[in-house]
DNA sequence: CTGACTTCGTTCAATCAATTAACAAAGTGA
DNA sequence: TCACTTTGTTAATTGATTGAACGAAGTCAG
């Protein structure tokens, strides 16, 4: 009963404007919730008789729908309303943070059924991908779900990644992840599809999904954490780059004349917006006391932020200055992409409105088509919520290939001659 | 006989399925030029009768199809070939330059049938459109074409434009034109749909089509002219921004010590690398003598241009310090977007490699992942080529609804009830 | 130059899915 | 209780695609 299982039962034969047919009903009975078959017909405009008949495929022998039960009356018979079957098949999610492993398990619409996390461990490398597997098992047990219907898997790793391999080039902070074929790993181990992408990407994909980004077409999110990273969405569509690097605008030059100084010179948006940078500027270091007596950056910071918010000059002075890099990167990225929104993510984006309101007027007095500037309002959640939303992209298009997107009549293949 | 007029004639009453092969059919034709019927069942794995039998409709009752000759037998009864009709239509793009004017007449396919350039009318506005007009039905007539037949058209003009309204909100150099409906206006002197965008964009459209960019999904080309844009191309569709600002990179600023100085102070890229700029620097004064004797800025930007190429040490300078800041610049936007390649199009450009390898040395120093770098092989005639370009856009969406592309089976409307 | 073989395209009957029309089912409301 | 609405199914019709057979128009070998 396996999905894949039922990938190979389903016969190749069915010509393809019933497939099509098909899957645009599950599609509308996927967007608009529970709804009878008359509804259903209005709504594909498909004719009653014709969405009978693919409702009672899609119910008993495919097994993507189910009935739900009696609707109101509005002086007629009664609508038996169907519903999408939601655990059909169920997703994991993964965000592997520097410090923070998280892993959700969620079904078919992404609804987290249920969540763990623990502290990485600093090894990295396959003793990680352990970890996942056997978190991921145990919220199956948990939960009482059949392990053998993961329909796919969302991964989202820090540092670089190459998506299409599926490979993690560099993470950050863990040194026992260096080109790591994580997702042959892990495909291996679960049997499902599995995505792999950065953080900051993923972060971006939560937030269009249940974010701040939502019904957005063009935004950036910036997380700013230990480094700076952006996940650039245009058109609706993550955009990763032609080697996997966009949104890297750490590497931003904002001093022409410092620019022959190499990567992390002080012309570089890195040494002026990342929590190291921050935590050790000179006036931080007079609020959060010496440097390397705070060893965790993250907790400086946010002292700092605190401190910003009781009105502390200093720790405003800090934020002062760290809005002119970070604006006037962000204004060139606007020069660039001209995006509708712009969500601040990351320990930094916790100073909210003393942040926004800093760089809303330096990126004002760069360009004249200031974005929408927001706080993320899925928090540390993101990154997982978007390794979900991915897993779900990839359980989206292995549906539609199966029932049947393939545009249109295909001729049995190996046609025999005429003879 | 007008494609007005077939439109309204197609009876709408087609059930999908059909429209929908029939496109397929009519794409594969024009993707695999002269092909036999057989040759098209194998292409779109429909069947020898269906194939015959769309054929036939599109060859007679549509018109978008001829037969075109007997092609060799490759062992058996010869193949009779069908070309799509490039002729069912017309194109026409327009290029609106600061100082010229040009147009060109093409078909379907976007060859060029005539085309035709004069100076720009400094006065802009209404007058503009005149002209534009009065050539297109010159182009019409002297080609002894049916402008009856006119079915899209694109236009790209200098300055800022509002693609969904089809305004132009500003043009560069030519006052007249302040928030001009040119969509409108020409749609309803020359009765097809029309679409408007920036000189860069139509740039990289024309590059995308027919130049450097060919293939390329992600890249941006770069219009280094009297100002500098850009034209953003991701997943090979062009990104105009929220604002319809993307690409306006002369926004730019490159030195953190400069924001406050507003627009156009010294740490913004325009004040580098525009025409204006690089002619009024010292150096190039001493090149191209002094301050108000050239008129023309792009003329003494070609002086400049030929004496670096001769080898003249002051020009040579001239291009170091715009490499800094245009390099900067592009280091900046690959940040962003990592493309796979940049363009260069625009007067300076003419600098070619002497460009190209400094401005490279200046970004292989900023970030990692460098694009390729290419001078324009279209040159002056990228905004025009893109031009057509969209208008072959339009006029492919336009068959495609036409034929109808819309997805599947739609009950008659207004089905009247049960009773 | 004839006959076997290919390839191209069409004719014809069969198939399959969607539609219309009619009807059964299951309610509301006067 | 009866007229009316809305939902869903059954039955007959329509329309498009397909497979098989066949005619058309060539090549190629002996």
């Amino acid at each position: 009963m396996s999905p894949e299982s039922a990938v190979e039962n389903e016969p190749d034969g069915l010509p393809s404007m019933r497939r099509s047919n098909r899957l645009r009903l599950l599609q509308a009975v996927r967007r608009s919730g529970p709804i009878s078959r008359a509804g259903l017909a209005k709504a594909t405009r498909l004719s009653p008789p014709t969405v009978s008949s693919l409702v009672e495929d899609l119910l008993h022998e495919v097994g993507l729908m189910s009935e739900v039960g009696i609707g109101e009356s509005s002086g007629g018979r009664p609508p038996v309303l169907l519903q999408f079957n939601r655990e059909f098949g169920y997703l994991v999610g993964v965000d592997v943070g520097s410090r923070t492993l998280r892993v959700a398990l969620t079904d078919l619409q992404g609804q987290v059924l249920a969540r763990q996390q623990v502290p990485t461990d600093p090894a990295g490398g396959e003793i990680l991908v352990d970890q996942m597997c056997t978190i991921a098992g145990e919220l199956f047990t948990a939960t009482g779900r059949d392990r053998g219907k993961l329909y796919a898997v969302g991964v989202g790793a820090p540092g670089m990644t190459d998506v299409k391999s599926g490979r993690v080039i560099r993470a950050v902070n863990l040194p026992g992840w260096v080109d790591l074929p994580l997702r042959d790993l892990l495909e291996a181990r679960l049997g499902a599809p599995v995505r792999v992408d950065n953080d900051a990407n993923m972060a971006a994909l939560g937030e269009r999904w249940r974010g701040s980004a939502r019904q957005v077409k063009d935004f950036v999110f910036l997380a700013l954490g230990a480094g700076v990273g952006a996940g650039v969405v245009v058109g609706g569509q993550l955009h990763r780059g032609h080697h996997w690097y966009a949104g890297e605008i750490s590497h931003m030059n904002l001093d022409v004349r410092e620019w022959r100084s190499d990567f992390g010179g002080r012309g570089y948006l890195e040494s002026h917006v990342g929590a190291v940078a921050i935590a050790e500027g000179e006036r931080a270091r007079s609020i959060v006391g010496p440097a390397g007596a705070g060893q965790e950056r993250g907790a400086a910071v946010a002292t700092i932020i605190a401190a910003a918010r009781s009105g502390d000059a200093r720790a405003l002075a800090v934020l002062d200055e760290l809005a002119v890099y970070l604006g006037t990167a962000v204004a060139n990225l606007v020069a660039v992409l001209d995006p509708a929104l712009i969500v601040f993510g990351g320990g930094v984006s916790h100073a909210g409105d003393l942040l926004i309101e800093r760089v809303r007027r330096v990126v004002s007095r760069i360009v004249p088509n200031l974005p929408r500037f927001e706080i993320s309002t899925l928090g540390d959640d993101a990154q997982l919520l978007g390794a979900v939303s991915s897993a779900m992209d990839i359980a989206e298009s292995r549906l539609a290939t199966w029932l049947g997107a393939a545009s249109f009549p295909r001729r049995a293949v190996g046609r025999t001659g005429t003879r």
